[in-house]
DNA sequence: AAAAAGCCCAACCGCGGCCGG
DNA sequence: CCCGGCCGCGGTTGGGCTTTT
């Protein structure tokens, strides 16, 4: 049986969106939250289809959204990530809040693949070819190899940035804001939603990808902001790219260079020390118990023994 | 200054998974 | 258990913009 064409019918306007059809689903989805696509068509009038109001909605309109401008980190947690989930951009995007699977899945074939192309074969090392498909059985294996292989991306692109980037000064340009203040508002669409049901954290409600850098920033916002008063305004952004002036480096790049930078500055670190030793632990823990040890739960017990260090997710 | 080529990105398309009836 | 509908994802496209000649 054939699926029913869902955009196919007529009436129903196709190609790019105008102001005034943003305004409509921007309002509804305000009123009423995202979610139920099917309805807000017929709800708001809109001669779209529900799959081009949600697309539109999660790739543009979603608030906390930040466009072009790939900084350094993203990038090579962009790369760092494809290289080892493949072509998940979904799962990708999950690590990078602020960044839609689209714009990723863009600048990794506008930008990266040829970069890599370009570098040499030996970083463009295919990804694992994971089943299409798996069982209830297989997810919480695959949960916890999603979660080692986002720690040990995480660990490797932090190791690389720690290079690159020694001392970079945060931009202090607030792109925390409208990203923390307007994106959890009530967008579990698309390839926020796991990073966003997982404030609650339950690993086993929330999708594979628990470790996410929405967490991981929400982790340390505390120290970040106790430790940003002291050195991030002092310095003009002068080593900045015009990139980081104009959007700031990814916030939970920026999250987590910050907390690498206050491993550096012991002072203002000291009263948290105890935490931020925990998710360095966490993060820098040899990889044995997670790569050979399965039944032990090795990684599993990592996050879950982060969340029970008592981490606001 | 104009034309051509290349690049970028928003949007579309179709498939697969999930879930409720 | 099966079926149908909805949602989310990844691949692809095409129009507009930018750069090059």
């Amino acid at each position: 049986m054939g699926r029913p064409p869902c955009c196919d019918k007529e009436g129903v306007k196709k190609g790019p969106w105008t102001p005034e059809e943003d305004l409509v689903l921007v309002s509804y989805v305000q009123e009423h939250g995202p979610g139920n696509w099917r309805a807000v068509p017929t709800r708001t009038g809109l001669m779209r289809c529900s799959k081009s109001c949600r697309l539109r909605w999660t790739n543009y309109l979603r608030p906390g959204i930040k466009r072009g401008n790939f900084t350094d980190q993203e990038e090579k947690l962009i790369v760092h990530l494809q290289a080892l989930l493949g072509n998940r951009w979904a799962a990708i995007a999950s690590y990078l809040p602020e960044r839609t699977d689209n714009d990723i899945k863009n600048y990794w074939n506008t930008h990266l693949k040829r970069k890599l192309q370009a570098g040499g074969d030996a970083a463009a090392k295919p990804a694992a070819q994971r089943p299409a498909s798996s069982s209830k059985g297989q997810w919480e294996r695959r949960l916890q190899t999603d979660i080692n292989m986002a720690r040990r991306a995480l660990r490797e692109a932090l190791t690389t940035l720690d290079d690159i980037k020694p001392q970079q000064p945060d931009a202090a340009d607030g792109v925390n804001g409208p990203a923390a203040a307007g994106a959890d508002s009530g967008s579990p669409a698309a390839s926020s939603s796991s990073a966003a049901s997982l404030s609650q954290c339950s690993p086993s409600a929330a999708g594979p990808y628990v470790l996410t850098t929405a967490n991981i920033s929400r982790m340390l916002d505390g120290w970040a902001s106790k430790g940003r008063s002291a050195g991030a305004a002092a310095d003009s952004p002068s080593g900045s790219s015009a990139s980081e002036v104009s959007y700031g480096s990814g916030a939970a790049a920026r999250a987590l260079g910050s907390a690498f930078e206050y491993d550096r500055k012991p002072a203002v670190l000291a009263p948290d020390q105890t935490q931020l030793n925990a998710i360095e632990t966490w993060l820098f823990a040899d990889d044995n118990s997670n790569n050979d040890h399965h039944g032990h739960g090795g990684g599993g017990s990592g996050l879950l023994g982060v969340a029970a260090m008592g981490y606001p997710f």
